[in-house]
DNA sequence: CATTTATATAAGCAATGGCTTATATATTGA
DNA sequence: TCAATATATAAGCCATTGCTTATATAAATG
């Protein structure tokens, strides 16, 4: 699999609102059981169940078994093809970079 | 327009890799007519047109018209609401971004 | 073992997307 | 005004996508 076919799964993965939904939440929640996900969302369990085996085929989440429960957390380098490519553009979001690197450097104090 | 739909937006319109393979050659040569754009694709010139459209329509690429040519070039604030995300997640690529730091600072110098 | 709970898979459907060919609309210049 | 060039739009086609309902699998528990 080629970077670029990396950075078009993981686009396309997040580019669909209702799983970029999904992954927004357990980014928040830290680690999530998959009926967790489900409820509360707008659409059914197949529906939540097959967004959550793209953003795994993506590499966005990873799962971990536990009894019958299965729990979802963000896998730390499935954004990294969205940042390695965005690294190309620095000059057209230089500005915006900035303000990351100040709220970076806040952060760390 | 909410943020979220620009978001889903810009990252549906960068998620085909022709279209984007269309961005990424108008960011390399800085300003392009369609026409040049259109000589080595492996598309047509409709389906250039068509891109072409989507990635202004995302607010990805501005035009400037010039007789009959069209030139474009990449829109600075383009790529914004993909960064602006991108930094609710720092965690999860907090390392790689110290990698863009660091570049950003040796292309300083 | 039987039932309940958690999740995945199958099948089908309506909507969307990207491409093509054909044609329309500028814009320029002879 | 006519022909050539540059780009856009229209229409149609096929593949993909996201959803649904129905069903299957897996694991825990009585």
């Amino acid at each position: 699999m080629t970077a670029a076919m990396q950075l078009t799964s993981v686009l396309k993965t997040l580019a669909d609102p209702t799983r970029r939904a999904v992954f927004e939440r357990i980014a928040r929640e830290g680690e999530v059981a998959a009926t967790g996900l489900v409820h509360g969302s707008k659409v059914s369990q197949p529906a939540v169940s097959q967004h959550l085996r793209a953003l795994r085929d993506a590499g966005l989440v990873i799962e971990r078994r536990e009894g019958r429960h299965i729990h979802y957390r963000v896998a730390p380098k499935g954004l990294g093809p969205l940042v390695d490519w965005l690294g190309h553009y620095q000059t057209f979001w230089a500005e915006r970079f900035e303000n990351l690197e100040r709220l970076l450097k806040e952060t760390e104090s």
